[in-house]
RNA sequence: GGCGACAUAGCCAAGUGGCUAAGGCACGAGUCUGCAAAACUCUGAUCCCCGGUUCGAAUCCGGGUGUCGCCUCCA
């Protein structure tokens, strides 16, 4: 079944044809591990992975390379409070390096909650200083930048056209809110390939132009092009990166390649949290921690993004995570019921099933179709095991791990509670209801639910 | 100021010219239950407004209104 993937480099659905047939070459955009990843950040993960997942589907193998971001800006010159975890790394004297390992394992757990694949590469930007910089030095021997006091340019005037993604209008923008601060630029949008170190700069290498870092640009264009050669299938990330990071990607492939870098430029849209925008003014950053915190499993939340399109807006709100959790405990009882069950059904029915979550999966990665037919499939009315097959088929794309009963806190209830529960059991044997409710408002009290089931009584923490 | 997105039942949301406008959650009714919860079944919208194109539009075009995002680091 051929494939759809809107191209936002052409703004449009294209059909997917990979460059080599049996491995589809991926780079993503990964997290900057000075600070705590979002569940924004989570949203484009999540993203990322129903694509691995859906190529997979469909047969094909993949190399999908994420970078790690941990050489950048480390030190804010006076720019208080901007960034509070590091400030405070800092003040537990730690070195960047250790800051980056500290939020890079955070950000592997979180990926780990969310049932979310590791890529086949992770590269990260400290240890390709050499490819960087050697990618640096090729754009200046062909004249696509040049040097200033502080730091090497791209000169985005010797391309034939310099935003290729995004409908910047250079001629208004200059008038615009950009300043610039260095007046020795050529064009206002030159950017930053390699930067000269300041005094007290903490991250620095030696370089033909003295003491200094990498840009911020440099290091997709330098781990894409060493991983996955100079032109590859699919390159993802957040809409935000559309007007600068990938834009600018794309410049240093021209420069260095003469080619864009990727086929297809796939974008992730942004998570809004209560109609708004997430921001730490507003207090309603969100992490996964934050979900594990309130009693939901990260899945739910996995789950949650399914109900809108990738490209589209997701309004994040407390009930949607409410309502999404009860939907997501329907739909591993479906599941179950299915798998107990022994009725008839067809291979032409399984078959239309299929054919219809695969259209709905291979039309540019549409969840909320998928889980259409995956709801139909729950509320059959004849109970299969084939059906439950065909969810756990599914569930390969959608990694929702439906056959797995309870999550990890649920297992753990204390001794306290199951006590409670025991003499609420003998209460009930002996008909005495009064004493029963009271018991189950106790349990409730602290935290944990009671219910009675045919298989016994289910406690689950609330 | 420039660029762009979106507007479908109480809430989230699919649908991109044509059978009865998917699905989830909530509400209501029922089955089950000592009661409750859960589970299961049933129940709801003509698609922001105005005009146009068309045999036919939620779906295309024009105008309006509203919400939001980007243009600065940001998934």
């Amino acid at each position: 079944m051929d494939i759809y993937f809107y191209n936002t480099l052409t703004k449009g659905k294209e059909k997917f044809i990979p460059i080599d047939k049996t491995e589809v070459k991926i780079y993503s955009c990964g997290p900057t591990v000075y600070k705590d990843a979002t569940i924004g950040n989570m949203r484009t993960n999540i993203f990322q992975d129903v694509l691995r997942r859906v190529l997979r589907y469909n047969g094909y193998g993949i190399k999908h390379v994420m970078n790690i971001t941990d050489v950048g800006h480390l030190v804010s010159d006076g720019d208080e409070g901007e960034d509070k975890m590091l400030k405070s790394a800092r003040e537990e004297h730690k070195t960047p390096l250790e800051i980056a390992e500290h939020y890079t394992k955070l950000f592997f757990e979180d990926l780990e909650s969310l049932n979310i694949e590791t890529p086949e590469v992770i590269c990260k930007a400290t240890e390709h200083i050499k490819e960087m910089l050697a990618y640096v030095e090729e754009l200046m021997e062909k004249g696509y930048a040049y040097e200033t006091s502080t730091a090497i340019y791209f000169d985005i005037s010797k391309l034939d056209k310099y935003p290729v993604l995004s409908n910047l209008n250079l001629e208004e923008q200059k008038a615009g809110a950009r300043v610039d601060v260095d007046k020795e630029k050529r064009n206002p949008y030159d950017f930053a390939l390699w930067i000269k170190a300041p005094e007290n700069h903490l991250m620095k290498w030696d370089s033909p132009w003295g003491p200094s870092y990498p840009g911020w640009h440099i290091e997709c264009s330098a781990m894409g092009r060493k991983y996955l050669g100079e032109q590859f299938d699919i390159h993802t990330g957040g809409i935000d990166l559309i007007p600068t990071h990938h834009e600018n990607e794309i410049a240093q492939s021209k420069g260095a390649c003469g080619k864009i870098p990727a086929k297809y430029w796939m974008h992730g849209e942004y998570l809004l949290i209560d109609g708004g925008k997430m921001s730490k003014s507003l207090g309603n950053v969100y992490l996964i921690r934050d979900l594990i915190e309130k009693g939901y499993d990260p899945i739910v939340y996995k789950l949650f993004s399914y109900s809108c399109h990738y490209r589209n807006k997701l309004n994040f709100t407390w009930e949607g995570i409410e309502a999404t959790s009860k939907s997501l405990e329907r739909l591993k009882s479906g599941y179950r019921n299915h798998l107990e069950g022994n009725d008839e059904v067809s291979d032409e029915i399984i078959a239309e099933y299929e054919e219809k979550f695969h259209k709905a999966i291979n039309d540019d990665l549409n969840m909320p179709a998928a889980m259409g037919v995956v709801w139909e499939v729950v509320r059959n009315e004849k109970k299969s095991p084939k059906l439950a097959n065909l969810l756990l088929k599914f569930d390969t794309v959608l990694g929702l791990k439906i056959n797995e009963e309870t999550t990890k806190e649920q297992k753990m209830i204390p001794e306290e509670i199951l006590k409670l529960v025991q003499e609420r059991k003998i209460a009930r044997e002996n008909k005495d209801w009064a004493k029963s409710d009271e018991l189950r408002n106790l349990i409730r009290s602290k935290g944990y639910e009671i219910k009675d089931t045919k298989e016994g009584t289910q406690i689950n923490k609330i």
